[in-house]
DNA sequence: ATAATAGATGTTAACGTTGAGATAATGCCG
DNA sequence: CGGCATTATCTCAACGTTAACATCTATTAT
């Protein structure tokens, strides 16, 4: 590969000037610069940015840590990238362990400072690591992508319990009174969204909860839950969930020879890949996932960028968007 | 960040003494090593990959390039920082836009160059950029995962064509006589597969062709399409086809009171996450996305290792599996 | 005309690490 | 007990780049 000096060496001029030609840095002549940059094109140069992190004591490159495979993380992975190409940065990518987030976050950590990256972007799916991110937080700036606001810590979130409080207000506007909430694993906030509404409509609290089985249960339990609604004397007209359970409702209230949406409406939640390819495509809330990865980014550039060098952590929730198809 | 200087002024020793400590490359006796790696310990001392990389003048990252966002990316990815991790590297990660491979991956050249990788793995769905690779293979060791192997670069693969044809010999053992293959975007190996098993087993060549429309609308061309299959004289008793289309084909198949797999069996290809959710759950071929990820990074270290250092390229194909649901 | 200013270039020294080679101390063999 | 190998340590230079400073020339202001 060339060097600088090799460009030096060519064009008569000191490593230096070659430098500042190369980086439009100023106090080149024109004739000057334009023969670095033809000399550049035709030994095919480019700058080593080994050397040039070392010298600059910073590193162009930012981490981004996912905790889990989710397929999702793929358009958080593609914003972020974009985002920090734009600002001159690359992007490295961590996994963990889905099973144990901790320990192998913890054994990611040496590889990471080594790394020395400007900045780390954390896709947390758990809480488990987030008192090793306050640490690292004062070492690196950090931005998390959580379920949570985490207080002192940089986080952006989907406001979960926002979407579904939306989407509860959608259905009522539909002429929907007897929504039921069915929860599933990690429903926490979607489950406040909803009471929030219930709440304020004035319509009946209906939950009814999911044994939070493994995924590949899940359709199966959807069947079973599906029959169950139908069979109430007063059966729900709406039911709010996960794109998964969703999947097995349909299902089910199809076997029971329930009509969705004439019958019972259901919206689900993440807008996962299967949603519009489910019988009959569905009404569900989306999960922002560029977006997120591409506020994320922002909130850590303007970290690095000092814009916010010292500034108190900030939590900023992202809205989901309901994306309505045929089953609501 | 404390450097090598800080731990030898800490312990008084040279800064060599302390590197080869460290890196454990031997002629340091036992006090002084344990000694240095205490106070490494307690100063919290990370190597500095940049000034590594830039002394011993190569780099500890490979890069991945992946050409679109498809969700089943995020398993080579993971798969590949694993192998990489293992072998000590770090992994970089770019996209490339869907729509223009080609220019966005001639644009995203420089950055990579610059970054200087030990070694390139690119996820090409497109066939736009092979020109591109094979020069890039003189500077760089590169390893592709293609659709189709490609004589002089080394590639990983999926063996779609292999994959349908066990598909097909599969139906064949279950009784099946009338089997449709289902064309979809980019069938052409699958469809080998599928002539290659029915000329050998003696039964009709039953292909139907999609319009190769855009995802979205994909799924009720399906519907559209089993509709058309259940009115045929004779009727086909299997389909084979892409997971997006056979969910449409589950739709349309159920609205015209064909029952699957009773009288007819579907299997898909792909295996995305919506195959266990269709109603029934979708038999169907999986990408090994994992297996491919880890074959290609093994593929790039041999090269890296300098095992393979200047062999031929290698082209290797990864069979699928058949995950059996409900659907056939 | 002369000093001050700005522009164009060059020289030197670092960034943090490691490889090559030098030096000193220890152990072993004959 | 001298010679040689081995072990432990140190010094120096280099990787490719850039920041700080120095130098020289051309231009402008006084």
């Amino acid at each position: 590969m060339a060097t600088l000096k090799d460009i030096a060496r060519a064009t008569g001029l000191s490593m230096n000037t070659v430098s500042r030609a190369i980086r439009g840095s100023g106090y080149v002549s024109r004739q000057t610069a334009e023969l670095v940059l033809k000399t550049v094109r035709e030994l095919d140069y480019h700058p080593n940015r080994a050397a040039q992190d070392l010298r600059r004591r910073k590193s162009t490159q930012i981490t981004v840590v996912a905790e889990s495979y989710d397929y999702l993380h793929i358009e958080k992975l593609a914003a972020i990238k974009e985002y920090a190409a734009e600002c001159g940065y690359t992007m490295g990518v961590h996994f963990t362990s889905e099973d144990y987030p901790q320990s192998t976050f913890n054994a990611l950590l040496p590889d990471i400072l080594e790394q020395n990256p400007a900045g780390l972007i954390i896709i947390a799916s758990s809480g488990f690591i987030i008192g090793k991110v306050r640490e690292l937080c004062r070492k690196i700036p950090c931005v998390m992508i959580t379920f949570n606001g985490v207080p002192d810590i940089d986080c952006v979130y989907i406001d979960r319990a926002g979407g579904v409080y939306d989407a509860i207000r959608y259905l009522y506007g539909k002429g929907r009174r007897r929504i039921v909430f069915c929860e599933t694993f990690r429903a926490r906030n979607r489950k406040l969204g909803y009471q929030r509404a219930v709440r304020e409509l004035g319509i009946p609290e209906l939950i009814v909860s999911g044994t939070m089985k493994p995924l590949s249960e899940i359709r199966r339990e959807g069947e079973q839950i599906a029959k169950i609604l139908a069979s109430w004397d007063n059966p729900p007209d709406a039911v709010q969930t996960s794109d998964y359970m969703a999947s097995g409702l349909l299902a089910g209230f199809a076997a029971a020879g329930v009509e969705v949406p004439r019958d019972v409406s259901v919206i689900g939640f993440d807008d996962r890949e299967l949603a519009g390819m489910l019988n009959p495509p569905l009404t569900t809330l989306a999960q922002p996932s560029a977006e997120v990865g591409k506020v994320s980014a922002q909130m850590l550039f303007e970290r690095i960028g000092g814009v916010r060098k010292d500034g108190p952590p900030e939590n900023i929730p992202v809205p989901m968007r309901l994306v309505v198809r045929n089953s609501a």
